[in-house]
DNA sequence: TTTAGCACTCCGGGAGGAAGAGTGCCAGCC
DNA sequence: GGCTGGCACTCTTCCTCCCGGAGTGCTAAA
């Protein structure tokens, strides 16, 4: 399949393209009309229409019936984006827009918030962003203090002052001079470290060293474990989502509803964007591509963002299949750079 | 207009209570003969016809067109719901549902989340909760971490264990040893307090004894003031948006769109919820009675929660016009009361 | 290889008509 | 005076039919 059309006729894939960017701005079917006068060669429709049907032919483009001119199917975007698409950089205006954006003085999580609006208000179409994992962080401090029963609050301090905090319970009632003395420990230890290396030592410290260990050390170690447990918790951010209601192809209230459903649920979703982290540079999904009904009549492009060269998580743009790749592209890719360079500043 | 109809003859309440019964169950106009099967009483179509005709001239129904039946107007509704309207209470098979629901054990922010997931899982239509005020919440301890620069994390534990954290910037830095002294001072000054009266302290002894406060104090002071201060962010959870899209009096995307923005907005949605944080009980805005445009086919019918007395937030359920309020009427009370039980068991 | 011509198909919209639902009103009945 | 049957009228909804437009595929010729 890959090399079995390495060598399409380069009048097709002019054509191609022409019809995509004709379908992008329409969201009608092209006839042999239309294309012909698009095309500006001179061609005549019948001509056109013999090509068409190469097209058609190579699963690249389909009509909705007889009579109604061609749509490219999720191949023909496909080929479209892999080897037809030259990605124009974003126009520093907007570089400039999104920059000033993200450059006012927030929190990472504000941030995001920030990034996914932008999204959004630039495309048109939904916004979408993981908030930053914590998984490569650095340990910065942990603190324990006592509450009511044997429950203890640690709050845990990464990278540049970042904190979370998380409720503990132990099994005895612990002092404050206890848990003084296990967040003294496990400071000195693991001051600097990044937290999934922290996470690492702190279960082979236990496997191995466990008879050793005083009773303090064993509780320090335990409570340590207890707050990094849940620390892989991941979440994203939305904007936009009813920028979709605008595509007529979405119309649909079943289908708009599964998709909104989607949303709300999130863990699909995730779980696509997930997939997306490791792929470094933009990646895209088109139509059944993501595997995930509710998205037969969607895209989804993202791309990674990153801090030092370390990902620390994912944006997007989720819109109808027939979206202007072109366009939304640079834009994905510019925020994603800006987003982590304005994490950067942060960190 | 409150008393020019006081006399409204009993079979014509009866009728406007069978007809909104019925509009309620099917969503169609609802004519003379389907009335007078309803209605179970020996009378004939044109009698009816005859007393719908003074409804009509009253404002409690209209016909969306000459030969169409009847449709409650808003006045229609609010008659009934104010008049007419007997709420029996919940069947204790779904009390107990709830109760269950919400007796898990969990945090606050997912007492609300379940009970907005409740709400809207049971009406099938769009629950609505807003996150417990701290405002009365009782001052517990605080504490001060220092971290880089002059940057001080502030850690509040409220109530029974509530815990807020506030990054506060300091004009100089501080030891540990100081902020140690600062938390110290406070805590035994506010313990127990309630969070509303310690801010008033605090403003009142900043102003009065400024001059005879150490630097010490004065610096708790201040920083027990920017504690306080963000204490105010409303918010609230939502659930169950899409099941708005099942409603074909709903189903026109302009109108859904500006809906949904405004669910996402927030803005809107939480200033008409505030105006029913004291209204102690049930409060019911029927169409355009909320005074927003989007709200217009829409009816939200909310409730105040509270714990020991003291007014926590507010939850309720958005849906159309047309729903059945003799049965949300009693779901969103029972939620409320039962939100509030399980916060004080938290509490 | 390209093109003009032609027959064919299919969608969309408008016209027309029939059926159904409901109304208002009137005249008669209890 | 209230209730009822009857009747004419209105308005929507749905179906069908039909036509025009758009676009195709095929063929034959340049």
């Amino acid at each position: 399949m890959s090399d079995s059309q390495p060598e399409l006729p380069d009048r097709a894939q002019l054509m191609l393209r022409s019809l995509i960017d004709r379908y992008v701005r329409d969201g009608q079917p092209v006839g042999s009309r239309t294309l012909a006068r698009d095309l500006g060669l001179d061609l005549s429709p019948a001509t056109i229409r013999n090509v068409m049907s190469d097209l058609e032919e190579l699963g690249f483009i389909s009509s909705p019936h007889t009579s109604a001119g061609r749509v490219p199917t999720v191949q023909g975007y496909r080929f479209f984006v892999d080897t037809l698409l030259k990605v124009q950089p974003l126009d520093s205006r907007s570089i400039e827009q999104i920059r000033l954006e993200l450059s006012l003085d927030q929190s990472p999580k504000d941030l995001v918030e920030s990034a996914s609006g932008l999204l959004s208000g630039i495309t048109q179409m939904t916004g979408v962003v993981t908030l930053p994992s914590h998984e490569h962080a650095l340990f910065k401090r942990v603190e324990f203090l006592p509450l009511s029963e044997n429950r203890v609050l640690a709050i845990l301090v990464t990278g540049e002052d970042e904190v979370q905090n998380r409720m503990l319970r132990t099994e005895k009632l612990h002092s404050p001079a206890e848990l003084q003395q296990a967040s003294n420990y496990l400071n000195a230890m693991f001051a600097g470290k990044d937290l999934a290396e922290v996470r690492a030592t702190l279960l082979h410290e236990m496997q191995e060293t466990r008879s050793s260990m005083n009773s303090m050390m064993m509780t320090a170690m335990q409570m340590a474990d207890q707050v990094l447990e849940l620390n892989k918790d991941e979440d994203f951010v939305m904007a936009g989502q009813t920028n979709l209601m605008e595509f007529q192809e979405l119309c649909d209230f079943d289908k708009l509803r599964k998709l909104f459903d989607a949303f709300n649920q999130k863990r699909d979703i995730l779980h696509l964007l997930d997939q997306c982290v490791h792929s470094d540079g933009i990646q895209i999904f088109i139509g059944e591509e993501s595997g995930y009904k509710m998205l037969d009549e969607c895209s989804m492009v993202t791309a990674p963002y990153s801090v030092n060269g370390e990902v620390m998580g994912v944006l997007g743009v989720i819109g109808p299949t027939r979206m202007a790749y072109e366009r939304v592209i640079p834009i994905v890719d510019a925020t994603a750079r800006l987003l982590g360079a304005a994490l950067n500043h942060k960190e």
